[in-house]
DNA sequence: ATGCCGTGGAAACCACGA
């Protein structure tokens, strides 16, 4: 079974892009961060079409999440994550998919730092660390992922000293993220890759695709139960190079049926 | 060191992204 996580950059206007991947490497359960639609603009036809149901969260202009699945039940069990009624942002949505519990979330950028969206960001990161200490627990398996804005490590990054100051890599936005993995969690791709520079994450501007001048900031957080079932994963780093591709490369872990 | 590119939405520019 394939579970990926896509960053699409604009869920209508990369459709052809997004389309183009399902048909390709045809993942059982697709996550999607930045939707950039309200939920009446979601292409729900389309992406029937193309073999797949779906939930999402949306939003007008900007964030929307949302969880496909290939021809398997969805059964959603929340969306937003809990701790602050006055936080709008469409970024978190919740599913039970064949016995898994899938998390996908966009977790904010927090640029300018400091200042209030690096505030926000911090909070939301406490908010999504409380949230994942009951998910952790369950006995059920249990996939965290998305687009988490934060490069782990040095490795992570092609240029670290020029991102010491930037919200994705402040040594607090770090940090809070080791809190997170501290819970027990594991980062599927580093724990099978733990020496590889791996990114999922190429910045339109010069040409920083072509130059390999990227990120990796898009992950997937597995509790114990999930992790027992994991056989491999990578990146479709090629979905990148497509025309009007998102800045983001799909992410996906392979995990055994049972 | 940087929004140079790109999206969405409103208004013919602006907010936002990483």
């Amino acid at each position: 079974m394939r579970i990926a996580t896509y960053n699409v950059n604009g869920v209508n206007g990369r459709l052809p892009v997004l389309l183009r991947w399902l048909e390709e490497t045809k993942p059982d359960v697709a996550c999607l961060q930045e939707l950039k639609a309200p939920d009446e603009k979601f292409p729900l036809q389309a992406i029937q079409d193309a073999g797949y149901n779906a939930i999402w969260h949306g939003q007008k202009s900007w964030n929307g999440v949302a969880i496909l699945t290939r021809g398997l039940e969805i059964q959603e069990v929340g969306r937003a994550l809990p701790g602050d009624p006055e936080d709008l942002h469409s970024r978190y949505i919740e599913a039970v998919v064949n016995g898994i519990h899938i998390g996908c979330l966009y977790l904010p950028n927090g640029n300018p730092a400091p200042g209030p969206k690096f505030d926000y960001k911090l909070a939301w990161f406490e908010r999504l660390r409380q949230h994942a200490a009951g998910l952790y627990s369950l006995k059920q398996p249990v996939v965290l992922c998305g687009d988490y804005n934060v490069m782990p490590q040095e490795i992570d990054v092609y240029k670290p000293e020029r991102w010491v100051n930037d919200a994705l890599f402040r040594p607090e936005t770090r940090a809070a993220f080791q809190e997170l993995l501290e819970q027990g969690w594991t980062d599927a791709l580093r724990k099978l890759y733990p020496e590889e520079v791996i990114y999922t994450f190429w910045d339109y501007f010069r040409d920083a695709y072509g130059r390999n001048a990227g990120l990796r900031i898009d992950h997937f957080l597995l509790n114990q139960a999930m992790e027992k079932r994991l056989v491999t994963a990578g990146v479709d780093r090629h979905v990148r190079g497509w025309e009007k591709t998102s800045d983001h490369g799909p992410v996906w872990i392979e995990i055994t049926d049972k």
